[in-house]
DNA sequence: GCGACAG
DNA sequence: ATCTTGTCGC
């Protein structure tokens, strides 16, 4: 009997299981909303922009600015990748400090299947979001950031879109890396975007170059004199450049957070919000490449490992 | 030529 | 996600 049980893997990738996450994650596409739907404002520091407050049916914050980002992560002991720990921060808006934070150290038996991460990481998110309703009500985020894709994804339903419909919660979605899943898309939009700038695939690996040589090799290249050459050009390139699909429908935003910051982050829309206010909220999040809330997660996800003796 | 794949 | 070596700048 025990012999015949598949193994876990086997089993997690078994096309059954794939095709019923496919299906799970049609059916909750169903109840995303990619436009504002919130009752909040984004902070007038923004640069002026006539903001619509969104119409929402509750009103419990209504006319109010936001006030509480969230962001959440998880890290993973490199003993034992099926151990991690989840943490959720909570984050004052104006002044990026967190003034909340909520741990869970668990075992995952679900694996991470490309595409399907939310099937992994979502679960714990969830709890924690849910403690913190239960422990801090009155700092529950407004908006929540989430490391992962949200509409940036095979089946336009990522992590972020996942957790927010099923949290019914504002969330944006954060890809550090390239999405393979808009790879080409990416690749050509930003080689048009970051001028100067073309993206190298090699070995199995893709940087963002600059003038097709890779930074470290650069002779007397300079961190300081890539910022300067990057302010001098500034005017004449975006930082912030939309990714479209061949479709035409847009996907989400390549965006070089930090003036010397090569590599750019990728935004896209979780749920309840539109990719112009996730813009702009993510814009005022970050103090380095990584926004606040989600790099607080990271590093305090990281701690809690530590602290349990895990990592 | 293989296989690439958010975290 | 996690592992890596060295390098640069504050």
């Amino acid at each position: 009997m025990s012999t015949e049980e598949p193994s876990a893997s086997e089993n997690q990738n078994s096309p059954q299981l794939l095709n019923q996450w496919i299906e799970i994650q049609e059916s909750l596409k169903k109840q995303l909303i990619t436009d504002d739907r919130f009752s909040w404002k984004l902070p007038p520091i923004c640069n002026g922009q006539t903001y619509e407050g969104a119409q929402d049916d509750r009103d419990s914050d209504r006319g109010k600015f936001l006030k509480y980002i969230g962001g959440a992560d998880l890290s993973f002991s490199k003993a034992d990748p099926s151990i991690a720990c989840a943490t959720l921060v909570v984050l004052d808006a104006s002044t990026l400090e967190v003034v909340h934070e909520v741990s869970n150290t668990v075992e995952l038996r679900v694996p991470y299947v490309p595409g399907f991460l939310a099937f992994r990481e979502a679960p714990v998110l969830l709890e924690l979001l849910e403690k913190l309703k239960n422990t801090a009500l009155q700092l529950y985020p407004q908006v929540l950031m989430v490391d992962g894709n949200g509409l940036l994804h095979p089946r336009g339903f990522g992590l972020a879109c996942h957790l927010g419909v099923l949290a019914d919660l504002p969330t944006i979605g954060i890809g550090k890396n390239v999405s393979p899943f808009s790879y080409d898309v990416t690749r050509r939009m930003l080689a048009s975007v970051l001028k100067n700038y073309c993206l190298c695939h090699s070995s199995n690996t893709l940087k963002v170059c600059y003038n097709n040589c890779q930074l470290h090799h650069v002779d007397g290249l300079t961190q300081h004199g890539v910022r300067q050459l990057l302010e001098a050009n500034g005017d004449s390139c975006s930082d912030v450049f939309t990714l479209m699909g061949d479709s035409g429908s847009t996907l989400g935003a390549a965006l070089r957070s930090t003036v010397g910051s090569l590599k750019p982050i990728f935004i896209s829309v979780g749920h309840r919000i539109s990719l112009a206010s996730a813009i702009e909220i993510v814009k005022l999040s970050c103090r380095y490449r990584i926004p606040e809330p989600i790099r607080q997660a990271d590093i305090r996800s990281r701690d809690c490992l530590r602290k349990h003796g895990l990592s």
